[in-house]
DNA sequence: TATAGATATACGAATATACATATATGAACA
DNA sequence: TGTTCATATATGTATATTCGTATATCTATA
C-alpha cells in the first residue's frame, strides 16, 4: 500500500490529526480513549480522524480485547519518518501538544495496562 | 510573521503547490511565467496558489520589472526546511515532479536572464 | 496616452471538509 | 441472551477549497 504526497501532508494539515500523530510518535501506540482524554475533545470525533490516517495508510490499528490501538506503520518511507521527527521535535513543547502528553501521562490507568 | 503549523502542512497538501515549492527549491527564484510553463497548467492557477503560499508566508515575491519572482523567506524555520528538504530529496525523481524540471531547464530563455 | 505582455483577482459552480449529535457495531461477561 | 463499555459510522449543516473563465492591474515602451 502507498501512501499519496497530497494525502501524506493533507493528514499534518488539520490540527486534531497532527495532535494524535504527534502524540503516537512520542508514545508508540496508544488507543482511542487514551487519545480522547489527551486531547479532550469527544471521542467521534477522534475515530473520524483516526479512520482519515488509517484510509491514507498512515496509522495501522491494533485491536486487543475492547481497545483499538493506533500505531505507525514500520513500512512507513523514511522520509516521511523524518518529517514526522522534525515536525514532532518542534511542536512537542509548544500547545496544546505540550498539554495533550501531560494529560496523558496523568491517566490513572496510563503505565499500566488497560484504559480508563 | 509567523507561520501556522496547520497553513505549513496545507500549503504543502496540494498538488500544483507541491509542484511549485519543488520547484523554486531547487532553482533558489522562479517567476510566474517559468513556473506556468514548467507545470504546463494556466497561469491564473498558478497565480491563485502562489498568492496562498505567499498569504501564509511560505514564499515571498519580488517584482522586477514586469516579472514577479517567488522564493522562500530566509527565515523560513529551521525544521520547516529540514521537511521541506527531505520532501524534495524524495520527489524529485518522480512525476510529475522530474518533467517540471525538465520542461522548465528546456526553456530557451532560462540560464539567460528574461522571461519567454 | 495607447498598447502589449506579465501577473493578479473576481466570480460562479462543483466538490470537499469538519463538526455536533445520534445511532450502530463489536467484544467481554454476567 | 442481555447488558455494558469502547469504538465506529451515519446524517445534516455550515464552511472551505478548487477550478475554469473572464477581467482587472501593473510595467515598459512606443
Amino acid at each position: 500500500m502507498n501512501i499519496s504526497i497530497p494525502d501524506f501532508f493533507h493528514a499534518l494539515a488539520d490540527e486534531t490529526r497532527l495532535r494524535c500523530i504527534a502524540l503516537i510518535h512520542q508514545t508508540g501506540e496508544l488507543c482511542v480513549c487514551e487519545l480522547t482524554h489527551a486531547l479532550g475533545v469527544v471521542q467521534p470525533k477522534i475515530s473520524r480522524h483516526l479512520a482519515i490516517l488509517k484510509g491514507a495508510h498512515i496509522l495501522r490499528d491494533r485491536r486487543a480485547g475492547v481497545w483499538v490501538y493506533y500505531h505507525l506503520p514500520p513500512e512507513l518511507p523514511g522520509w516521511m519518518v523524518k518529517v514526522l521527527n522534525d515536525t514532532v521535535m518542534s511542536v512537542r513543547d509548544q500547545e496544546p501538544f505540550c498539554t495533550d502528553r501531560k494529560r496523558l501521562n496523568e491517566m490513572p490507568s496510563r503505565s499500566q495496562n488497560g484504559c480508563s
